[in-house]
DNA sequence: GTTCCGCATGAATCGATAG
DNA sequence: ACTATCGATTCATGCGGAA
């Protein structure tokens, strides 16, 4: 079966509305957070964040099936000194709109952004906030433990000199991190903390997430041919996630280059997998 | 000069209103969590949640002092499927009290509860809810900084030329302004993430917090002879930690062994280090 | 083939200064 | 008083080329 890569240029708040109810499986995205990424989308005030977002999640419900998942992730900044409250108030629309809100993981970044202030330390988590619309959903978790020893042994791979020299240490009052531990395990349960760093090596586009972090919830929430859909695809790490994974994917992005370039990587991946399969029959 | 440790039995919405006004500098506390710990506390409905702990944070309000921090340690449940909201419903509630809501700390937790679940996964942090009175509080950063990542050793033998060169004219990151500052640099400030173990040392009792929990944030935000709150002291983690450290405490709780069982391990201990010190002077 | 080293860059935040 | 812009501060990572 073939698989498709839907990727329209627009708003999404009006380019969801063209979309049919109950198709998607899975929404991944990671929308422009308040006040962030100016130079590329408008960038939205705090206190308009979710009076702006609310229209795209009423959307979001309706494109859902009923046993898909929504995936959000983002994270409140730190204005004046105080967190803002958007995030946790959109919750709580949301939760009005009709959603049920199943679950917060946490993405815990290794390498986040440098910095020091006299009232507060690097912001080093983001919010990874799992909406559904029934208390029943499809939930491969067999499907992330099967991964998850390439999962743990690529994390212990790049099992930095840093995480190595923080365990031993005491100094910092006996914090530090201890996973070597997973050494030796063949199969680990995962837990709602993801630790993975972010990409900061992309040429021209910044990713907003490392492609593992859509490929983790692919993996959980949909099988083979399933929908994926991103209604703020940016630099398509989603799309792509997807299409490497056999399952169908929408792309929404109202920056016109960033879906060309998708469309051409999508391409590219395809015609790459293909020569591959060529070459290992002959 | 000698460290007091004060505990009081009772109910800390009454108890609270028998101490002064601006007399703590620090409140560490991880209060009973909704329809938890029924045995103990009588559990509370996550519905009256909120209802039930905003008057406690009314009187921490009035006790701690302009320059001092609360941190709450709490987690919601799921009930039903759901995460609860009652905990960002009161991050709301205490901020039109007077709070600031300053920072999220996580606690990720090394080795948390095994378990299975057909629709999530081992919950494996908690929230640390950082609040103040004023933008401007006492916070030692130094205290808690952690061993840096062996690159910079590395890098700062050789000042690669980007360091010198970039500048803000490049967009965004201005690194490079002032590499001296790093020359002979060992520490790095820690992140928002805290990653220990759900060490329960207490054999008999409740779990609550591992001690270098409290220990981490009485480093960080007072001194010696400052004074901490505990107004659900438990087993007393966070009080056996100030004293160890040489701050005043005061704890409160309305089960009378806990009381009991608190004030003589704080007494042990004080023996404990006076022998100690004596059998140094010898 | 490994390991090592140089390199670029990231959803940042605060305070001061300017309009 | 209130917003907009600018400067100062700060780590850790993965990649690619070299040893």
């Amino acid at each position: 079966m073939k698989i498709t890569t839907d990727i329209r240029l627009g708003d999404s708040r009006e380019k969801l509305k063209s979309l049919p109810g109950d198709c998607v499986d899975l929404i991944v995205t990671s929308p422009p957070y308040a006040d962030q990424r100016k130079n590329v989308y408008g960038g939205i005030h705090p206190d308009e964040y979710v009076g702006w977002f609310l229209p795209v999640s009423e959307q979001l419900l309706r494109v859902l099936k009923p046993s898909g998942t929504f995936v959000l992730n983002i994270k409140e900044k730190a204005v004046n000194g105080e967190r803002s409250t958007y995030v946790i108030e959109l919750i709580l629309e949301m939760r009005k709109q009709g959603w049920l809100w199943t679950e917060e993981f946490i993405w815990h970044k290794k390498n986040c952004y440098p910095g020091k202030w006299p009232n507060r330390f690097r912001d080093s988590w983001e919010r990874l906030l799992q909406f559904n619309k029934n208390k029943k959903f499809n939930m491969y978790q067999e499907e992330v433990m099967v991964p998850m020893g390439e999962w743990a042994s690529s994390r212990l791979k790049s099992l930095s000199r840093t995480d190595k020299t923080r365990d031993t240490s005491k100094v910092g009052s006996g914090f530090g991190k201890n996973i070597s531990n997973w050494v030796n395990r063949d199969k680990a349960y995962p837990t709602n903390v993801l630790h993975l760093a972010t990409e900061c090596n992309n040429k021209n586009h910044s990713a907003t997430f490392p492609s593992a972090l859509p490929e983790w919830f692919i993996k959980l929430f949909t099988k083979e041919n399933d929908t994926v859909l991103d209604p703020f695809m940016g630099s398509g790490t989603t799309l792509l996630a997807a299409n490497r994974m056999r399952r169908h994917s929408i792309g929404i992005d109202n920056v016109a280059e960033y879906c060309e370039m998708v469309r051409s990587e999508i391409k590219s991946e395809i015609d790459a997998a293909v020569s591959a399969a060529v070459a290992e029959m002959r």
